[in-house]
Parts: structure tokens; C-alpha cells; sequence
DNA sequence: AAGACCCGCAACCGCCGCGTG
DNA sequence: ACACGCGGCGGTTGCGGGTCT
């Protein structure tokens, strides 16, 4: 498509199809379409409503605007803790990480994903050879440190109220690891060491890098954590679990 | 006040897999 | 086995509004 195309004319006809912006009487064709017919067919919506969009525009629209069970509203910090696990598990499969989150679009997260999280990649990835040998010793020495508190963590983390959950959860999720205690401790510790820290000083901006760096460690580690465990057929419905389970956090 | 810049989001595109004839 | 159509997915684009300078 053409700039000139996407400028002025933004909204125009091409091949007897409309395209841009989507006005309310289309919407209201579209929703009226799918109450009569159900979902699927798109390519019949044309056909059986006089709109003059082509399918995948249809479904495009349903799906990601006008379906009913949408979520509306910012994202969470439950769910972009969900985005950035199933990330770290999945990459860039956004429907597989939709599918665990309830109400939310693969274009929605793609989209919060690309505007919250891409930009510290780059800022990461864009650092020198240096920054990032800072960045993987600080990674090696948390590790180490936090294999060190293991015992102690556990038992912090154990005694939490919601604890007996999440570590049920975590079961779930992991069931074959070879120390599965010690990981859980040593995710717990990693969570608790980024929320604290958010918690402290949150309108601080270095902080929130300091934050977020830690989130991509975090990141990292469930990388790390997936690679280095026998469990990887664990379901995207056992972190279903873990998003609408707020005791997770 | 105004232009530059940034961010969030809707929508499009191309590709791929699956079902069907 | 092959071609074709459709739906789904991930990547990308560009608009519009907000913020910064």
C-alpha cells in the first residue's frame, strides 16, 4: 500500500473492497452478521450483508474490537507478568499467549509487547559488549547469591499464605525438574527481589530501569529455567492458571 | 504557541497450514 | 497427489493523541 494511499485517501476502495478505518454502521453489520451466522465464514460477511470488507478484514475487526468477552482497559501488572513469562516460554507466539490470557487479543499483547518490552531489548541488545558482560555477570552473581540464600528463601517464600498455591502451581508447570524446591525458591526470590524493588521507589526512573532490568534477568532466567528443566510440554492452560490466580503474586 | 517527538493502537500485508474437492 | 480457498498468525505500518522542547 502505497503512502499516498494511506494518507488522504485513507479510507478508500480497493478492488470493491473498503479499507481503513472501520465506521460504526460497518460494526453494527458486522456484529449483526455474527449474531445470525456465528464466527467464521468471513469471507460470506460481504456476500450477506452488503459490507464492504473483504474476510479477513471482517475477522480482523471481530476479533480484535468488537467481540464481546474482550478485556478493555491498560494491561495489568499481573498480566504483563503472564506476557513476559509466556514470552520467555513461547517467543513470539502471541495467540498461544492470548489463549492464557483471558479477554485479551494476540494483537493486543503483540502490541504491548513491542511498546513496553521491545524498547528494553533494544536498549540491551544495543549496549556494548561491555554492558552486556556487566549484565551477564550480574546475572551469574545474582544466580550464585541466590543459590547461596536458597534455604532461607524457601523458607520465606514458604511461609507466605498464598505460597501453598503457587508452589502447586509451579508442580504443575515444572512436575519433572531434579531440584524442584530449590528453583521454586529461586523464581520466588527473583519475584519478590522485582516487586519489592518496584514497590520502594516507583516514580524513580533509574529505579524503574533497575526494575525492569531485572524483569528481563527474569526473563532470562525462565529461559534458562525452561532449557535447563525435562518439562517443556507444560500446557499454556497451567499458566492460564497462574494469570487469573492472584495469589500468584 | 507551535513544531518535534513519542506512544498506543487499529488495521493491513504476506505467509502458512489445513480442509476440501 | 494436487490445486484452491479460507482462516489464522506474526510482522509491519501509519494515524491520532499526548508530551516535550
Amino acid at each position: 500500500m502505497s503512502s499516498e494511499q494511506m494518507g488522504s485517501s485513507w479510507g478508500f476502495i480497493e478492488e470493491g473492497w473498503r479499507k481503513g478505518p472501520w465506521t460504526a454502521d460497518e460494526d453494527r453489520l458486522l456484529i449483526e452478521y455474527v449474531k445470525l451466522h456465528g464466527e467464521g465464514r468471513w469471507n460470506s460477511v460481504a456476500r450477506l450483508t452488503g459490507l464492504r470488507r473483504n474476510g479477513k478484514s471482517c475477522r480482523l475487526r471481530w476479533v480484535n474490537y468488537l467481540r464481546p468477552d474482550l478485556k478493555r482497559g491498560q494491561i495489568t501488572p499481573h498480566e504483563e507478568r503472564i506476557i513476559l513469562e509466556l514470552h520467555a516460554r513461547w517467543g513470539n507466539r502471541w495467540s498461544t499467549i492470548a489463549q492464557s490470557l483471558p479477554g485479551r487479543t494476540d494483537n493486543e499483547i503483540k502490541n504491548y509487547w513491542r511498546t513496553h518490552f521491545k524498547k528494553k531489548t533494544k536498549n540491551l541488545c544495543g549496549n556494548s559488549e561491555k554492558s552486556r558482560a556487566h549484565l551477564w555477570k550480574r546475572q551469574q552473581f545474582q544466580q550464585q547469591q541466590q543459590r547461596i540464600n536458597n534455604q532461607v528463601d524457601i523458607k520465606n517464600v514458604m511461609s507466605l499464605p498464598t505460597m501453598p498455591q503457587a508452589k502447586e502451581e509451579m508442580a504443575i508447570l515444572y512436575p519433572n525438574t531434579i531440584d524442584q524446591q530449590e528453583q521454586v525458591g529461586f523464581f520466588y526470590s527473583m519475584v519478590n527481589n522485582s516487586t519489592s524493588m518496584s514497590q520502594s521507589k516507583p516514580s524513580s526512573s533509574s529505579n524503574e530501569d533497575i526494575m525492569w532490568d531485572d524483569l528481563w534477568n527474569l526473563d532470562d532466567f525462565y529461559g534458562y529455567f525452561i532449557n535447563t528443566t525435562t518439562c517443556n510440554k507444560a500446557t499454556p492452560n497451567c499458566l492460564q492458571t497462574m494469570a487469573t490466580t492472584p495469589a500468584f503474586y
